[in-house]
DNA sequence: TATTGTTATACTCTATAACTATA
DNA sequence: TATAGTTATAGAGTATAACAATA
């Protein structure tokens, strides 16, 4: 499973090199399309890292201005990060790039093995849980 | 694929953790075993990894006497890398250890769609490419 | 008191480069 | 010339601890 996930990785890694990403600006740009304007603490529990890490990630995304840091009108302590027009775009071009990484990555199998194996592994990945 | 990758491996560090071994280390074992004693160079090849980790790695298990260098006898460059009998009989308790941790990661699973799953995973890692 | 975001720091993992002894 | 193993070192990536502002 693990070399599978590190193929998966290079893979990604591969995919998004172009757009001048790495597979957790992608991971970010994921998270916010899933849930709308989230504080640091919610990426960072979504995502499994630290923190101190979201600070760095959207420190990147923010200088490149595919995401901003609004106040949150409800806490004055947090931000509420978001994507901006251009990050939305730019999500869209990745996701089509990763797209193609993913039928290279699932060649070996038939559609229907696809479709079961992205299945399987959302149970196992235990989908929902952050 | 790279969050159930996470969690696999976390539940194989944690499963090995009471044997005292890490993930690299049952990687190492799994190797030897399943090639018989090979030489630190195939051992790199096959695992994936430098050339040098293989030495800090062999160097551990060494010291703790569950694997062992002899001498190549057509080549005196290189070693042949071999699990002692202590190597082997541990490795046989991490097997059994680790069983429990894929057990559990694949709970979610009905008996059918494991062994389906671990086939296709199986396809999409490239099995038997190194 | 607890929590959000931040910074500084240290630790782990990993690869690279330079070396030796062979081939 | 090239390869097996080794060492030292440097670069990622990551977490931890301490802090200011706010809850």
């Amino acid at each position: 499973m693990w070399r599978g996930a590190l193929r998966a990785r290079e893979q990604a890694e591969v995919a998004l090199a172009p757009l001048g990403l790495r597979a957790r600006h992608y991971g970010l740009m994921a998270i916010l399309t899933d849930t709308g304007p989230a504080s640091q603490r919610r990426i960072a529990t979504q995502a499994g890292i630290d923190a101190s890490r979201v600070v760095t990630l959207v420190d990147e995304m923010e200088r490149l201005q595919f995401v901003r840091r609004l106040k949150d009108p409800s806490d004055r302590r947090a931000y509420l990060v978001d994507l901006t027009p251009a990050g939305k775009k730019l999500f869209a071009e990745a996701r089509t790039a990763t797209a193609a990484g993913e039928r290279t990555l699932l060649a070996g199998l038939t559609a229907a093995e696809r479709k079961q194996f992205v299945r399987l592994l959302g149970v196992v990945a235990g989908e929902g849980l952050g």
